[in-house]
RNA sequence: GCUGAAGUGGUGGAAUUGGUAGACACGUUGGACUUAAAAUCCAAUGGCCAUUAUGGCCGUGCGGGUUCAAGUCCCGCCUUCAGUACCA
């Protein structure tokens, strides 16, 4: 019988979806494990061999895990909510519902083909109403809810209500917008309906806002900053600018101390903690107030202004020079003095005219302007100068800073640009050069009660003295910023709100979900709005609590709908637990689900979600567990970021190609002479007749006709510049790099009279072998380096695909997909496979060769080396070295002529979580009549592994030279004097006697003179 | 700049607490089988030198150090990748 994959593996894939093999129940005996993946986008492209590496590691684990008794919950959906379905429905006007269900489709089939153990009874989709109904009921929740910093988490906003009834706000400690006007409890009872609700809305969870936003006028809608590529959209290039809107808001910056505390409970990789720590964005310091000192030349005296700063370095107070306010802060029109008030207008607009990326990207040059006022220092009363300048970015802290010249560097250079004094604080410390910034090893000087001080004792003082006198206290920022949850988009979920006089209203949780309304056009209006301002039905009755037609408005009963819709990170920040319980329609999931699971064990995905998903998802959760619906509040308790497969791309080189650059003046002289060929080629177009004579030839050969005559009449370019790298697809290249020229010519029409150029620039002849350059690049369909894992599958099988990608490398790591290498695994599986069946000559069918002989010491040896090696490697997600254990126990089995069916049928086991397929079908030819899924994984029996003797590697000053087979019991004086007593000692010590004798039993011995 | 990860043959990558560097594959070369190709099998394969029983020298990004012994530990650099960026 010969190992024919393709029958096997669909005969396999049947049965396990006949026979529901690995769907998981919410109660069972057996202890659970959840292995989830990252829910994909289903992408019209398909998948490539890059997007199941992650899927086949957790696949592995997930088998495994079944092998040793657990209740495996392995879940898969889809995020299927997102632009480019949406992009595809504005171009053809097929409805993104229709486009999604199609690629839907093609995902379904791609993973059904590579035998994934995936639970789809569980299967999510976040566009499908049964789902996102629980996306808009979490919203609500999340509305009515307030974040009670005396208690550090979210409470109800009842609760909140009755705190104002009784108390107004003045003692409530909780997370609100910034601006919030102080009310007593009679204030709120006589404050209107809807004056009660503006105020709520500065309260709640998720609340409207008046938000700067990116805003892309060409298509309509908001983007991330991901979405900006050098100011402008990344998608076609379109202008972006600021604008200001009113959009949902998430109050996550509510959550920032627990998110940042609870990375520490947490098995997730250090670099994603770091980055999260870094988004999080701690600083601990303290706020200032600076009384601005009132100046003679203000006539109008408004009373006094204080400015209030946000700094890690109270210790540094005694070293301001001067103080510097963002341009757009409140206070820079009121205290400029009208002698500066041209200077400081001139430099507001200067700068209100750089965008934002131009203040970012030009960090070096410094500006600034004095408003002419003073403020007062805290402790020594003295004047200090105000200036504005760029360098303080409105949006962070308070938009304002104590300069501290000595202490940092950008005070540093804004000091010296304007000649302003620079102080030292620090003893011993040349400031002369550069600021001082290392606050571990600094003693204060020059700073009155502080003197003498380390940075420590300092901040700890300073902060009491500022309290002392009211002028400040020890403060916590973080850069963590309220995310925003409103896109113009119509792919999206929308949200369950209308609105009364302006106001938003929730739907009732039981009339969830409201669904997506049909529209005819997926832009957006005439008049801005997003698309779901061109739905006719998209109005909400209040006495039916259906959605009805717009014309029904009356703002009475009937009103309008919300029209954004929410972001793609929507729909992923709950899934892992809805995957407990999908199907329920009266819960997000059942309290019994959720005692069950509890929580993800380990989670699989790519890294790219460090600072979205994995941030907001998080953020969710503990939500979720203040309000006691999970019981854990982070969900996933280990996370591995899987690396990236890149591709390894196939240039070639023709002569011609594409002009990227002309050039143009005599410079070319300098330039080469000679047509140099790399990425590029330059054709210097100057050149001298009686040196070259074959240069106008040559020419002729490397560019083409038409643009030798566009030279030819443009005199004033010298030289020209042609980028002739291209891209062939991988698939016109065989193992060796040679690329099959005929159908590379037929790939593409203009490429049918192309000539190629070998590295030398030298024009290659028809019967020439072209060797291709490779290199890696990440995977893209532009750059015809994607390689489709259905061919994989076809040609080899996905047994194969599955351990090719696993033997490629580190899990976590970026690696290259070279499809040739794939060829060591496939023969692997087919060496496994003649250990089970002999393969006849003449085509006759292979017989089944295991018998029930005895196995020997060495085939029980290789066997559980194997079973000790691959139960370590997956413990540790290391599995590109158990198929290598794999492939040496094969081979080694294969030596030995094994048969022994107490050897190969728990042989089987090891390998089935790696190749599922192969395993079923000779785990059934062994005669078992129940899949191999659930079968006990083999116990490791150290008894096998018993040495009597050892080889030892015997070195001379540290260097291996030979190796000896002695004894494991023989002490260390024997091994000595046996390894001394050795001829071949000798020979190494050429008579000398040995200064030391380093003997490690089992180990090493060293011998050192 | 800061943070994180990483630098090992032609390539992907192995190497427990420091203890035989290069496992396992790919590729390459030679051979067997074949009319031929594919497939399969066998052998060699870090570099340099020597020898034809055997051997020697150098080798894990660079420069130091600790140690009987360093890819692994310490100090100082360099390079690459990723994230982040005037965060006070």
């Amino acid at each position: 019988m010969k190992y024919n994959f393709n029958q096997i593996e669909a005969k396999w894939q049947k049965y396990w979806a006949d026979n529901q093999t690995f769907k998981a129940e919410n109660n069972s005996e057996k202890p659970k494990y959840y292995v989830l993946d990252m829910f994909p986008y289903p992408s019209g492209a398909g998948l490539h061999v890059g997007h199941p590496l992650g899927y086949i590691a957790s696949d592995i684990y997930a088998r495994y895990k079944r092998h040793k008794g657990f209740n495996v919950l392995h879940p898969q959906g889809y995020d299927s909510f997102g632009l480019p379905a949406e992009q595809y429905a504005i171009q053809t006007g097929q409805h993104p519902a229709i486009t999604t269900k199609e690629n839907i489709a093609t995902y379904r089939r791609q993973l059904d083909q590579i035998g994934f153990s995936f639970d789809w009874s569980r299967e999510v989709r976040t566009s499908d109403p049964k789902y996102y109904k629980w996306t808009q009921w979490i919203f609500i929740q999340l509305f009515e809810s307030w974040f009670n910093y005396d208690t550090n988490k979210a409470e109800d906003i009842t609760e909140l209500i009755k705190l104002f009834e009784a108390e107004g706000n003045t003692n409530v400690n909780a997370a609100c917008d910034d601006e919030v006007e102080n009310f007593t409890a009679e204030d709120w009872n006589a404050f209107s309906s809807e004056k009660q609700q503006e105020v709520l809305l500065q309260y709640r969870l998720t609340y409207l806002a008046e938000t700067e936003v990116n805003w892309c006028p060409a298509l309509g809608t908001v983007l991330a900053n991901d979405e900006i590529v050098n100011g402008v959209s990344e998608r076609g290039g379109h202008p972006v600018i600021r604008k200001k809107m009113t959009q949902w808001s998430m109050r996550i910056s509510a959550y920032a101390e627990r998110l940042l505390q609870g990375l520490d409970t947490i098995d997730w990789t250090d670099s994603l903690k770091e980055s999260q720590r870094n988004w999080i964005g701690k600083s601990v310091g303290a706020s200032v107030a600076f009384n601005v000192l009132p100046n003679v030349t203000l006539s109008a005296v408004e009373g006094s202004h204080t400015i209030e700063v946000f700094t890690t370095r109270p210790d540094t107070i005694f070293g301001v020079s001067f103080m510097t306010l963002a341009p757009e802060h409140d206070l820079v029109s009121k205290i400029t003095t009208p002698e500066q008030k041209a200077e400081v207008d001139a430099y507001i607009e200067a700068t209100a005219k750089r965008s934002e990326r131009d203040r970012m990207s030009d960090v070096k040059t410094i500006s600034g302007a004095f408003t002419g006022a003073y403020a007062e220092h805290p402790f020594t009363k003295e004047p200090i100068p105000i200036w504005i300048g760029d360098y303080v970015l409105a949006s962070y802290g308070t938009g304002a800073v104590m300069s501290v010249p000595c202490g940092d560097q950008r005070d540093y250079d804004f000091a010296k640009h304007f000649d302003i004094p620079i102080p030292n604080i620090f003893e011993g410390i040349d400031i002369s050069e550069e600021a001082f910034a290392d606050k571990d090893n600094t003693i204060i000087a020059n700073s009155d009660f502080i003197n003498g001080m380390n940075y420590k004792k300092a901040t700890k003082r300073v902060i009491y003295e500022l309290e002392q006198i009211g002028q400040g206290e020890g403060k916590t920022n973080y850069r963590l910023r309220d995310a925003v949850f409103s896109r113009q988009r119509y792919w999206g979920e929308p949200f369950p709100v209308y609105y009364v006089n302006g106001l938003p209203q929730m739907i009732d949780t039981e009339h969830l979900p409201v669904e997506l309304p049909e529209v005819e056009k997926y832009l957006p209006t005439e008049t801005g709005e997003p698309p779901l301002g061109n739905a006719t039905v998209w109005a909400w009755d209040t006495e039916s609590n259906t959605v009805v037609e717009n014309d029904k408005i009356d703002n009475n009963t009937v009103f309008p709908l919300e029209l954004n819709t929410m972001p793609g990170w929507a729909g992923s920040s709950q899934y892992f637990n809805r995957y407990m319980d999908p199907n329920n329609d009266e819960a997000i999931f059942s309290k019994e689900a959720i005692d069950y699971w509890q929580q993800v064990d380990l989670y699989i995905g790519g890294s790219e979600h460090a600072t979205g998903h994995l941030l907001y998802s998080r953020f969710w959760q503990k939500f979720m567990f203040d309000k006691g619906y999970v019981n854990h509040d982070e969900y996933a308790k280990k996370l591995i970021n899987q690396g990236m497969i890149l591709g390894t791309s196939a240039f070639v080189y023709r002569a011609g190609g594409n002009i990227i650059e002309l050039k143009k003046g005599n410079k070319a002289r300098s330039f080469v002479k000679e047509i140099k060929f790399d990425k590029s080629i330059f054709i210097p177009l100057y050149y001298n007749e009686e040196e070259d004579s074959n240069f106008k030839d040559n020419l002729k050969k490397y560019m083409s006709s038409e643009d030798l005559e566009m030279l030819n009449s443009n005199p004033k370019y010298s030289w020209i510049v042609y980028n002739n790298e291209i891209h062939a697809d991988v698939s016109l290249v065989n193992s060796s790099d040679e690329l099959d020229v005929e159908g590379f010519k037929n790939w593409r029409e203009e490429y049918k009279d192309a000539v190629f150029l070998d590295e030398n620039g030298e024009v290659i002849k028809d019967n020439d072998v072209y060797k291709v350059r490779r290199d890696v690049e990440k995977m893209s369909k532009s750059k015809y380096n994607v390689v489709n894992p259905d061919d994989i599958v076809r040609d080899y099988g996905a047994d194969s695909l599955r351990l090719y990608e696993m033997f490629l490398g580190p899990l976590e790591q970026y690696k290259p997909w070279n499809t040739a290498g794939i060829t060591g695994v496939y023969s692997f599986l087919k060496k496994l496979w003649k250990l089970y069946y002999s393969s006849l000559e003449g085509g006759q069918e292979g017989v089944l060769k295991v018998t029930d002989a005895e196995p020997t010491k060495d085939n029980l040896k290789t066997l559980h080396k194997t079973i000790k090696k691959v139960e370590e490697d997956i413990e540790n997600f290391s599995f590109n070295t158990s198929v290598s254990t794999f492939m040496i126990a094969v081979n080694e089995l294969t030596a030995q002529k094994c048969r022994s069916k107490a050897i190969l049928e728990p042989l089987l086991i090891l390998i089935s979580p790696y190749a599922p397929h192969i395993a079923e079908e000779l785990w059934e030819a062994l005669g078992n009549t129940e899949s191999i899924a659930t079968a006990p994984f083999p116990e490791f029996d150290e008894s096998h592994l018993v040495e009597s003797t050892k080889v030892y590697p015997i070195s001379f000053n540290g260097k291996m030279r030979f190796t000896m087979e002695l004894p494991l019991d023989m002490s260390k004086d024997d091994i000595e004097a046996t390894v001394l007593e050795f001829d071949k000692t000798k020979d190494q010590l050429q008579g000398r006697t040995p200064k030391k004798v380093i003997v490690v039993p089992g180990k090493i011995v060293n011998i050192v003179g």
